[in-house]
DNA sequence: GTCTATAAGAAGATAGAC
DNA sequence: GTCTATCTTCTTATAGAC
């Protein structure tokens, strides 16, 4: 990792924790080893720091859907998969992907930080509505009505089923982000919502 | 009004919507309509009129849960009146909830003051858990509690019925805070899901 | 309690040497 | 690309008159 990619790295990480506005200059260059004005031979001002972690951020999520879409156009390969889904495997497919959102580093930090600053402008509100709201919901919206076409689950309203399913996963995800020490308790719970979950929209009924 | 709960007001607005470290007492002053030294006469400093909308949001909320206590501990009238809840009851009754705390001046602007705020101390996250997290699960969970007594909902698993019925409502509640224009959006899908969740867990099983 | 004037210090950013 | 020195501006807070 080089001098500006540092910069970017260590800027994200004090952002998510205290704010742009309460990161200095001084602090970013602190962590990466240099002086504050050294740090303006790579980015014209701090504005454009933080631009630059949202555009990373734009590239990575961009890269992420596309790779997302020729794996979630093949219907009939994901249908199969999803036909044969026992509780067992959708927990750990649950459990994992949580876990991952919760400790790879880079999602969890950019997530802080877009809830802190949310509401400073209506570009960011919009940026966190698709990354937490509309493409989640959407993705997952999709996989879940391949397991109703697949007859694994029950539903004659896919959308609510999804809120149903990402809703609570969302919300144990937001309170690890706070309070890590909740962890073990959040995990607990999310099996137990997934598990229910399963039973409601899915065999029994 | 006076002007010491004027200031107290106009700092929360401005708090709720930049942060803390965004806001400058002259900022305040101005909306207040004196200038900044004046405000020192009734404050200690900045911080102090932060601390001073957060002892001031505990006294409501103690209040507030006291106020439920005596309502919640009289089971037996709560449980007549929750045998005969009926969906469209029920609905009405989420979605006034919902628009409360959506629209009541105070809570919504508390709300996202904190939310803004949240990592900035373990304080100031143990606060926003309680609000959020602990509070409205166990005060929830006690009126579905009694509803499952009275037969009209179905689980072994409060609590997490619990949080099946509360995490769509909190997150569709930070939509709305964050993109005040898809309020319409998430009253439909706050319809949707709780006649969803009367049938999951209701009458049809 | 409110004002004007101002001190004290912090923070972002630039100049210019190396 | 990194440094030291420095400028400028902004922000909190105080002093003291009214």
């Amino acid at each position: 990792m080089n001098t500006k990619e540092k910069i970017l790295d260590e800027a994200l990480t004090l952002f998510s924790e205290k704010g742009y506005a309460n990161v200095f200059v001084g602090d970013i260059a602190d962590r990466v080893g240099i002086k504050a004005p050294s740090l303006y031979k790579h980015y014209k001002n701090k504005k454009a720091i933080f631009d630059a972690i949202i555009d990373e951020m734009n590239r990575r999520f961009t890269e992420q859907a596309k790779a997302l879409q020729i794996n979630g156009t093949d219907a009939e390969a994901d249908a199969e998969i999803y036909r044969n889904l026992s509780e067992d495997k959708l927990l750990k497919l649950g459990r994992e992907l949580f876990l991952y959102y919760l400790h790879d580093d880079y999602t969890r930090r950019f997530r802080k930080m877009l809830t802190i600053e949310q509401f400073h402008d209506k570009e960011l509100a919009k940026v966190y509505s698709r990354l937490y709201v509309d493409d989640p919901l959407s993705y997952q919206g999709m996989l879940l009505g391949l397991m109703v076409s697949a007859g694994v689950l029950k539903t004659d309203n896919v959308d609510i089923m999804t809120l149903h399913f990402y809703a609570p996963i969302y919300y144990l995800l937001t309170i690890c982000d706070r309070e890590p020490e909740r962890e073990e308790q959040s995990l607990k719970m999310l099996d137990e919502h997934i598990r229910q979950f399963d039973r409601l929209y899915g065999r029994e009924s």
